[in-house]
DNA sequence: CATTATTGCTAATTCGTTTTAGCCATTGTT
DNA sequence: AACAATGGCTAAAACGAATTAGCAATAATG
């Protein structure tokens, strides 16, 4: 590929003039319009592409932010990469994503490598694993912005939804259609997004004096298979028998209507369901399902923006710790 | 960060000895064990992690591969990239994901990022507006393979679901179910898969005296908008009420469930159906929607093994133009 | 007219690696 | 004892750009 060099020789003027030129330093650098012309138009007619590398190398920077989410394959974190990707590439940078697959030592190996490719500022979905590679980066100024959830011990900007109201008003939505015997079904996940959820649960059911005892949580293993989970949520509700159930992911609630759909039940005259996040799933299943909607929008924006402050690219945040506002997206599963 | 340099500063030998030593080049350069385990003590100790950018200046390679897809948010292409990016990454290799999210010019864009990235191959789910482009990079020698689909103007290997007869097998499968009236619903993409499908699904009815007439093919605009396209489908479906409807896309199956749910069809005694291109949402359907699925993970390999060969990493494959059978996965729609 | 400013451009260094060519000391060969 | 072979290491160049310092020619100034 044509190099700076090659164009330089072309036009028979120096490297540092092309390079001026092209950066649009010509009036700064008091290269002659005419030159800087000529310069342009060779640049155009041997479609020269800069060499990034080269760029990266020599400036520092290489214009490219990493992502690490827990799964890319997942509704929730590829519609989020998307849109991330595209706000980035507003301030002129790329999105490299990588997902840690929930396995052990695959976050730090992730960090490590986006480390090497000397990406100027991290996004992360963070897990306990990954705390002690996030302080270092920290340690050494390096940007990183935790997205959907928080390492409580970091002192590093966060941008995810506020998961304790987000229950609450799924909890008070299904109070107001006068169900009473609401279970949860969450994942035994020791991060700070399941546990405010779980919290904002048994709260508010507290509060109105319907938290009977422990067997209106379903608890599932993190890591247990597909199927056993499918099992275990059917036993739980053909033993509880709830009137309602609210599940605590998006993940968990496919797995729920799975459950569901092998005991044959009736939605909702036997069982209502609400579920947290979002799927498109849900509009098509009969009946379509009631969920909490979280903006994946404004998580992306809220997030991209204040790593652009970070960066010294965008006007630095004043909030850094951004908690957005669930709604409820109204359907007939409850 | 640590550089080289300082590897060798504080190990007191030139950096040549620790690149060769890190490098596990220290036998071939005679660099005495003693002195290799020094180096790699202290590269521990000092967390050194190469600067992959700089290697990338001097070797001329990235081991990073581009990956673009139409829609990194669909459910086929996420699953295809996710699986993309484990196989290369068995071969030492890191990709790059961009969506061209179906707009023109944006393809090109995203070929000449790449480049500029320097990307040591391409995989592309073409469309007919990069042609320009990839020929440029096949006649620079650059690794390219093309994946869902190709162009027929292009020497570059592909590969691909056969979608003719995957198509046929599917319609197949209705006949057998004795359904004689059946439209299939697809979108006026003028690429080589669509028009397989189409053809698989005319030529069958052909054969079987059931093609009547071309009210039995309802075409899309490819660019129509979510609502009008779920509309067309429904004005479609009452008018012609076919007892059987085949979608050609996992995207048009989502609408046409959509239109179905708002006639309230009952499939599939009003109406079957059978998808192209299996969806985790078909499964939780109710009735569950019978697919023709296709093996993304062959897909994902064989384009990645094939890559591989073109970039000297594995053995050269001698088939570059792979059709991937499809197989059915029975439901409850058909 | 001598000095200083300005204009228009370039040589040379740098970023962090890899690699080629080669240096010095020791050992082996005749 | 002279010479080659080997062992153990390193100096320097290169990759492709950005940048700093500066050079020559012309114009402006007193």
């Amino acid at each position: 590929m044509a190099s700076l060099k090659d164009l330089a020789k072309l036009v028979g003027v120096s490297p540092t003039t092309v390079s001026f030129a092209l950066n649009g330093r010509s009036r700064e650098m008091r290269i002659s319009e005419e030159l800087t012309e000529r310069i342009l138009e060779a640049a155009k007619q041997l479609g020269y592409q800069p060499n990034n590398i080269a760029v990266a190398l020599r400036t520092g920077q290489t214009k490219i932010i990493g992502l690490i989410v827990e799964d890319i394959a997942n509704h929730f974190f590829s519609n989020l990469a998307k849109t991330i990707e595209d706000e980035a590439s507003r301030f002129g940078y790329r999105v490299v994503y990588c997902s840690t697959e929930n396995m052990a030592g695959k976050g730090d190996e992730l960090i490590n490598m986006l480390q090497r490719q000397q990406v100027d500022g991290y996004l992360i979905t963070p897990d306990a694993s990954m705390e002690e590679r996030m302080t270092a980066l920290l340690k050494r100024d390096i940007p990183v912005v935790q997205i959907d959830r928080y390492l409580p011990g970091l002192d590093c900007p966060y941008v995810m939804v506020d998961n304790h109201q987000g229950v609450v008003s799924g909890v008070e939505f299904l109070l107001k259609k006068k169900y009473t015997r609401i279970s949860f079904v969450t994942v035994d996940l020791d991060m700070i997004q399941m546990k405010e959820r779980k919290l904002g649960f048994v709260e508010t059911m507290t509060a109105h004096g319907l938290f009977k005892n422990k067997k209106q949580l379903l608890e599932l293993p993190y890591s247990s298979v597909r199927e056993d989970a499918v099992e275990r949520i059917q036993a739980y509700l053909e033993k509880e028998k709830p009137q309602a159930v609210l599940f605590a992911t998006n993940y968990v609630g496919i797995l729920g209507l799975r459950a569901i759909k092998n005991l044959q039940l009736n939605v909702p005259d036997d069982l209502a369901v609400v579920c947290f996040d979002d799927n498109e799933v849900f509009d098509l299943c009969t009946p379509a399902i009631t969920a909490i909607r979280q903006p994946i929008e404004s998580m992306a924006r809220g997030a991209v923006k204040i790593l652009m402050g970070e960066m010294g690219v965008a006007k630095k945040s004043a909030r850094k710790q951004v908690k957005i506002q669930t709604s409820i997206v109204r359907r007939d599963s409850a």
